[in-house]
DNA sequence: GTCTATAAGCAGATAGAC
DNA sequence: GTCTATCTGCTTATAGAC
């Protein structure tokens, strides 16, 4: 395989501000184009399957990243409070500060919903199984874990679509600086 | 003004329909039409401004019916902890148990959240406001009240995403019944 | 692997008959 | 007030040269 221009990571960067800037629908070829610098007949040799192929790879690129960014810390051999505290350090990144919105939910609906369900459900199911392991191993039951790991999933969510609305991050800075504390206080 | 084959309330309804499915960029004036019955130039009779001018509309009418629904419940002259028991019952009807999408999200990013954001910005404040004000009544000072309406903002949304992703309402609805007793239980 | 040029179809929007 | 027919431009996607 000869060398490309510009790697693939760095394509599938670019190719995931579009998509989290606009929407699966809002983020036309010609977007998606001028954003790699590339033209539309190279971005459909890089993704035969053309637009949709882009997404899936985009959600694959984005789910490798939160992987790192915030699953990994959750499996680190620390006490469940540094190991919390570390994850919010990802998320922040993850998120660009609140900035960025989240796939989960611009590719819930329309179009994309129908395509990539699935794999949405899928990554929520790692996310919050990977909470509610750490909220356990502070001594909690599975009940109370699984409850409280979905609640920090909804928090987060929740923080992104108000600030986006809003413009403003302070809601998601707040509600991050509040998650270990509230993940693991007494019932 | 002679009358039209369908009230305009019923109209709104229908668009209102499309638009929390697909997103504003995934609301096509042929869906619109179709959802309505009416072809596209009976739209554009409707609405001389065409789609923006039909989603405004649009953000007019959800923003009324959640007037009704969920902020009246919070000023009646009943207990704090009664008003908030009934807004929930406002908040289940509005968002249809959990399987509707919020405008404030899909309204919030792309070509729409240029357009609109200072109109969601406007409802979470008036949203806001509403919750701190029961809050208060129920005698927490300024700040702690704001914050705690602030995170049922987040919480509601969240757990909207969240159902959206996983296509299921059961985060939603355990939201909704444990939020009066969150708001409102001791600091 | 990248490009220019272009195809085919759908988008938003309008004209004008009834 | 509603319709059919239409316009223009943008959409996704492809062909084929370099």
């Amino acid at each position: 395989m000869p060398a490309a221009l510009m790697p693939k990571e760095e394509v599938l960067d670019r190719l995931t501000r579009v998509f989290r800037e606009y929407g699966y629908d809002g983020a036309s070829i010609a977007r998606l184009s001028a954003a790699t610098g590339l033209g539309k007949a190279s971005l459909y040799h890089y993704f035969k399957g053309g637009k949709q192929e882009m997404a899936g790879a985009v959600l694959a690129h984005v789910g490798s990243k939160f992987s790192a960014l915030v699953i990994a810390p959750l499996k680190q051999h620390v006490d469940p409070e540094r190991r919390l505290r570390t994850m919010t350090y990802g998320l922040n990144e993850f998120y660009d500060q609140g900035g960025a919105s989240c796939t989960l939910d611009l590719f819930g609906f329309g179009s994309a919903g129908e395509l990539f369900q699935p794999q949405l459900k899928g990554s929520i199911h790692r996310f919050r199984n990977a909470l509610a392991e750490v909220i356990r191993a502070a001594g909690f039951d599975h009940n109370k874990a699984e409850t409280r790991a979905e609640d920090a999933i909804v928090t987060i969510q929740g923080a992104l679509v108000l600030g986006r609305a809003t413009g403003e991050t302070s809601v998601f800075q707040r509600v991050l600086k509040d998650l270990p504390e509230r993940l693991l206080r007494p019932a």
